[in-house]
DNA sequence: CGGCCGTTTGAGCTCTGTCAAACTCTGTGG
DNA sequence: CCACAGAGTTTGACAGAGCTCAAACGGCCG
């Protein structure tokens, strides 16, 4: 029975969350439950790696997972966070391409694997599905075209304030507004589009600023309506 | 019969060339055709504007329109060039949001509007053309991220020889290898995320390096391979 | 304990943005 | 036909934001 213990249990694996789900049929919904396969992903590790051929797309029912690309000398570009409800690697997989991203664990995860056929069948099948993950797409590019925007036009002192508010927004704050996403300044320098120093120096100046409380990786919240003049949006 | 003066011939407003619209059905392909109006549009007229409420999407069959976002002090970040086949305005009306880029015309251009209700028929009548969609909005969003990594880490010389690179494969070279896309070295700084006077300068040393050709808004392509090599791809 | 990874701080330098001024080209009106 | 205005382009000078390199420090794990 080992592979019992290794897999999760029906309510860590359980898709009905998911908002893109919601226009399934019962017969639908089994279906996918049928044909997904779900497994427990340790810190560190690696979901799929940029240039490899996928055979589906996941589902996030628990942890963090870290998307980005691999650019000039090997640094990363975070592209975005997934959280449990997100679905990742759609966009290549409806594209018939190879994976452009690496997809790696920050936060034990559970991830529900969904073959290739099962969302083409969904697809062909369900317009409400079809346009739910149109629309799913259509959020990505909006975010996608801000954030080219504000890379390009705004001061790195802008663009930390603005992530710190991003990650507020998508992790939530314990009760003493400490963000509950832990990220090395190198990863944070990566979503900003930075140096790891920059990242320190300007961090330490929020603080002096009593903007926000630094505890190793933990941050704390102090103004917000002041980070979001700092941000300047 | 003025009316018939100001609008474009049936030819000008052939929607049969478009790639998205192939899945149509005959009867889809009428229906679409009588609920399209086509019209023309002037140098430099805005066909929407940011904020503005959309009532359905375009279809571009001449001229060449440029989408862009007004960032921090109304400086324009351009998204994308739309060339003839390429629809616009498509990524707002599918989430019922408010235009979040104003598009403008920069070549002389004939746009055929398609109401929105026309849009959710085809969607939730034919899979195929609702797929057709959903992988254009993927190949988008695979530029916007490529295009974030790009900008995040890259210098501005080698952003602007990409840029370059970039229109030379949408917008066709004579037979002189000269861009036939006339851009102000404001739109090319607004592509590229840099300030016009730095756009001047590199365009220069590129002309030192015989890497192109300059006259006026002209620039003709004397070493590709060159270019690729300065654009670090 | 030693090694490794992540963090922090300092110094120096370069890329790039800003400001200012001159110059070109085009279209308009007298 | 010329003068003028206005937009776009070009060049120079300068400052500073932010990157790189180097070194030291702390915490953690085998």
């Amino acid at each position: 029975m080992r592979s019992v213990v290794n897999r999760p249990t029906p309510e860590e694996s359980d898709l009905s969350g998911f908002k893109i789900f919601k226009p399934l049929s019962e017969d639908e919904f089994n279906k996918l439950n049928y044909e997904k396969s779900c497994s427990f992903y340790k810190k560190g590790s690696v979901i799929y790696r940029e240039g490899s051929r996928l055979t589906g797309f996941y589902c996030l029912t628990k942890g963090i997972v870290k998307i980005y690309k691999t650019g000039i000398d090997g640094k990363e570009q975070i592209i975005r966070f997934a959280k449990p409800g997100d679905i990742i690697a759609y966009r290549s997989l409806l594209s018939n391409e190879l994976a452009c991203t690496t997809a790696k664990v920050i936060d034990e995860a559970i991830l529900c694997h969904v073959p290739y056929q099962t969302l083409t069948y969904l697809i062909d099948n369900n317009t409400k599905f079809s346009l739910h993950l149109l629309q799913i797409a259509c959020k990505e590019l909006k975010e996608a075209n801000d954030y080219i925007t504000d890379i390009a036009q705004k001061t790195v002192r802008e663009r930390l304030a603005e992530v710190l508010l991003i990650l507020k927004e998508n992790f939530d704050l314990d009760a003493s507004n400490t963000l509950q996403i832990s990220l090395t300044r190198e990863e944070l320098a990566n979503m900003v589009g930075t140096a790891t120093e920059s990242v320190i120096r300007l961090l330490s100046e929020f603080k002096q600023d009593r903007l926000i409380e630094l505890n190793g990786r933990k941050i704390k919240f102090l103004d917000i309506s002041g980070l979001t003049k700092v941000a300047n949006i």
